[in-house]
DNA sequence: GCGGTCTAACTTTTT
DNA sequence: GTTAGACCGC
């Protein structure tokens, strides 16, 4: 089953005495082989609540600590900003260290600082400015405005997807495979957005990582140079790195002559990841990639992390069993010191508004018990969940905090501020211009701007330049704001960032505007909030004080860094100064990298005691005393669209994995009759995970539906219809995986073809018909209101 | 050019 | 049920 053999946990014996150093202490053995493994590369695969940061700050700490490495050799990649930050936090306590000199970070913010090291390798303008993912979909949209190109055709949000998609891959236009006249369209398109780009100095965050691959590849001394120093290459979240991130990871770590991959033999690469956690395919990741890593980093070592730190017995049997019938595994199963605990309890509602009013019940008691609000989680799969739920515990008075949502800088009127601080920075961003001109309303209209677009054009200018081009009552107002613009950069010279963002807030007329709207406060509020966001990056940052001073003969010294090049720059810092000039990032553009690279928050009210709700996938990487997943129900958890491929729904289930391990103590599911969706009426079977569930660990509070029946799935009457109060854990009761159901004789007397009459979608002629006793359901198609399944149970139907 | 009204869409999401 | 974007009239 396992694809690597049993040889591993035993693999690292540690080549440093371990009792020497209190950094080991309280580890178990999988956990010190891991953190104590000799050079070469390895594959951890770290289950969940097995303490995978742990291990993987403890190594870091470890090596530098027995003397293997300096901080300058450390390369720790992950995929969010919250993790390296995590681990630059819990490797700061451990060891006095300057954390400045080890390059951790994300992915996107590493390449980042390579590009802005090596801007003139890269192609690129020094003062090169990151685009969000709304700016390309705007500078795309834009795009194809230009060129006339049918969006009903060709959706901007589908080119963006494509473009993504290629650079995710590591495909420029002329790299990507042309299988149709709509495949030419879109590569053209990819191309011209390309050159856009290249021409307004602007990079997505596709770029930033296919720029930075690029530099590599092509530099042979700069590659050599970062292959020489970063002896430890460490790469978190493993399982969702794309194509991409993946051949940059090789790059940085090997040779590749002749198109061939050779691990170099003098660093190591571990990767660190849990197959069952990929969650992330529909946006490019490969789970691929650590089969790939195994065969082509010629691994010996592999770790297998099983022991769960968090979960109680039922939580985790669960959680093993439904991950079980996916088949596509590395294997691994989790175990856990604790007992079994609380049986995971199943609840069925007649409606979601019951079932939010349920669980609003469930939490009162929960917290009569002495639970913390913020110890309750409800997770659902998709956003469009969470108002019922949020509506039910705003009328019970229980605090709540929804994930997920806009992000601070994601916000309009700070998208809007930032566009003004990046056209001082940059007049050529025509994505910023565009999003400005008219904003707040300057009597610059659509027409205006068609007029300037055809004359920018037409000279090959960028909007900003070409405002002389346009004569009359237009013309007045674009030169007029292109004044404007132009003399607050003057103003700006000299000036601290806060000050100029005072300085711009309040001359953009952005503050005035809001405060003329009835609903502006908020705005405001968030425009004074931008102030201070950049005052505490300045400090963060070490603007407009001494530089941290960084251990750069130590790592000149070093033996990780023999044979590096000196010609090159020692960049210990996120944002160094030009190697040749010595010239740096004005703390403007170093804050607008910022505001891109790091969205920043996107909670609500952060301290209060209040019940989480967010998405599954947000879920992933916390955990929670309490778990509320909601929403149990076919075609929503799996959901409906991931359903239709094999691939989907194992995704699906390791969904479903990752939801069901973010609890410590208690699980809750459940599932409802009928769902408000879109503003129609829902009438869901309930989710086929729960067949997947052993039944022992389970406690149904509502009588288990008789839906499927013994005698049609062949479940040999295994199951009863309610168990005990406590419901009894048995080691046995998932042994055997559910059969899957077959065809039952229909009792419902419906056949496809049938016309029958509802009374609200009035009369429909049956389609197609599933399941049996109270969970049969017809999918029938109404003249008026489209096609429905209809749960037969819950609708009353009758034939015509 | 601006602001109001109507209509289609709509998993999951970090950088 | 909500929201963004298109469309239309002033």
């Amino acid at each position: 089953m396992s694809l690597f053999g049993s040889h591993d946990a035993s693999a690292g014996a540690p080549s440093f005495p371990a009792a020497a150093s209190p950094l080991l202490a309280n580890l178990n053995p999988e956990q010190l082989a891991a953190v104590t493994l000799p050079v070469g590369n390895a594959l951890i695969l770290a289950g969940a609540g097995s303490g995978k940061t742990r291990v993987l700050t403890t190594r870091i700490a470890w090596l530098m600590q027995t003397g293997q490495v300096s901080p300058g050799g450390i390369l720790a990649v992950t995929f969010t900003n919250k993790a390296a930050k995590e681990m630059m936090t819990r490797l700061t306590a451990m060891l006095p260290v300057n954390v400045r000199g080890m390059w951790i970070g994300t992915f996107h913010g590493l390449c980042n600082r390579l590009l802005r090291a090596h801007w003139k390798l890269a192609h690129l303008p020094s003062t090169f400015q990151i685009l969000d993912t709304q700016d390309q979909l705007s500078a795309i949209k834009r795009l194809m405005k230009q060129y006339n190109v049918d969006d009903e055709r060709f959706p901007a949000k589908q080119t963006q997807w494509f473009i993504a998609g290629a650079k995710e891959d590591g495909l420029r236009p002329r790299d990507v495979e042309v299988r149709s006249d709509d495949d030419r369209k879109k590569v053209e398109l990819y191309q011209l957005y390309e050159e856009q780009c290249q021409r307004e100095g602007v990079v997505d965050f596709g770029e930033l990582m296919l720029r930075s691959y690029e530099l590599l590849r092509d530099n042979d001394a700069v590659r050599e140079h970062y292959q020489r120093r970063f002896r430890h290459i460490m790469i978190d979240e493993f399982q969702d790195t794309n194509r991409l991130q993946y051949a940059w990871i090789k790059m940085l770590s090997g040779r590749t002559a002749e198109g061939r991959f050779e691990p170099s033999g003098h660093n190591s690469v571990i990767a660190v990841g849990d197959d069952d956690q990929s969650i992330y395919a529909f946006r490019g990741a490969r789970v691929g990639n650590m089969a790939d890593f195994v065969r082509e980093f010629d691994v010996q070592r592999q770790i297998k992390l099983e022991q769960n730190y968090r979960s109680f017995g039922n939580i985790l049997d669960s959680a093993n069993a439904l991950i079980s019938n996916n088949t596509k595994r590395l294997g691994k199963s989790l175990r856990t010191e604790q007992g079994p605990g609380e049986p995971v309890r199943v609840y069925e509602s007649t409606s979601d508004f019951a079932e939010a009013q349920w669980m609003v019940e469930e939490m009162r008691q929960l917290a009569r018990e002495g639970i913390d609000r913020k110890e309750m989680a409800v997770l659902y799969r998709s956003n469009a969940q969470s108002r019922v739920i949020e509506t039910a515990l705003f009328n019970a008075a229980v605090p709540y905090r929804v994930y997920g949502g806009l992000r601070f800088f994601e916000r309009a009127e700070i998208k809007h501020a930032l566009a003004y601080l990046r056209l001082l920075e940059n007049k050529d961003d025509d994505t910023s211009f565009l999003r400005v001109v008219n904003f707040p309303p300057r009597g610059i209209g659509a027409r205006s701007i068609e007029q300037l677009q055809d004359a920018a054009r037409a000279a090959g200018h960028s909007l900003h330049d070409a405002v002389s081009a346009v004569g009359g009552k237009a013309g007045a107002n674009l030169s007029a704001f292109v004044a404007k613009i132009d003399v607050l950069r003057e103003q700006t010279v000299g000036i601290s960032l806060r000050e100029i963002i005072e300085l711009v807030l309040d001359h953009s007329g952005l503050i005035e505007h809001y405060k003329a709207d009835r609903e502006g406060a908020d705005r405001i509020e968030n425009l004074e909030e931008l102030v201070n966001a950049a005052e505490s990056f300045v400090t963060q940052e070490g603007f407009g004080r001494d530089a941290v001073a960084l251990p750069v003969d130590e790592l000149r010294q070093s033996p990780a860094s023999q044979g590096l090049d000196p010609s090159l720059p020692v960049i210990d810092e996120p944002l160094a100064p030009d190697a040749e000039t010595g010239e740096t990032l004005s703390p403007l553009a170093a804050f607008l990298t910022h505001a891109a690279l790091e969205s920043g928050d996107n909670q609500a009210q952060a301290g209060q005691d209040a019940v989480q709700l967010m998405t599954v996938h947000a879920a992933k990487g916390l955990e929670f005393d309490c778990v509320f997943i909601t929403g149990m129900e076919e075609g929503l958890f799996p959901h409906e669209n991931s359903m239709s491929d094999f691939d989907g729904l194992e995704e699906e289930r390791r969904l479903m994995y990752v939801a069901i391990t973010r609890a410590r103590q208690r699980l809750y599911m459940s599932h409802s009759q009928t769902r408000m969706l879109h503003g129609q009426t829902r009438y869901n079977l309930k989710s086929r995970f729960y067949d997947e569930l052993p039944e022992g660990a389970l406690k149904w509070l509502t009588p288990k539906n008789q839906g499927f029946a013994p005698s049609a799935f062949g479940y040999g009457g295994g199951y009863a219809t309610s168990r005990g109060a406590g419901g009894g854990y048995s080691k046995d009761s998932f042994a055997s995986p559910p059969v899957p159901p077959q065809k039952a004789a229909p009792s419902h007397g419906l056949r496809s073809g049938m016309q029958v009459f509802h009374n609200k979608f009035g009369e429909g002629t049956v389609v197609s018909l599933e399941g049996s006793g109270d969970d049969a359901r017809a999918q029938i198609n109404f003249p008026r209101h489209g096609v429905k399944w209809l749960a037969l149970s819950v609708a009353k139907l009758t034939p015509v």
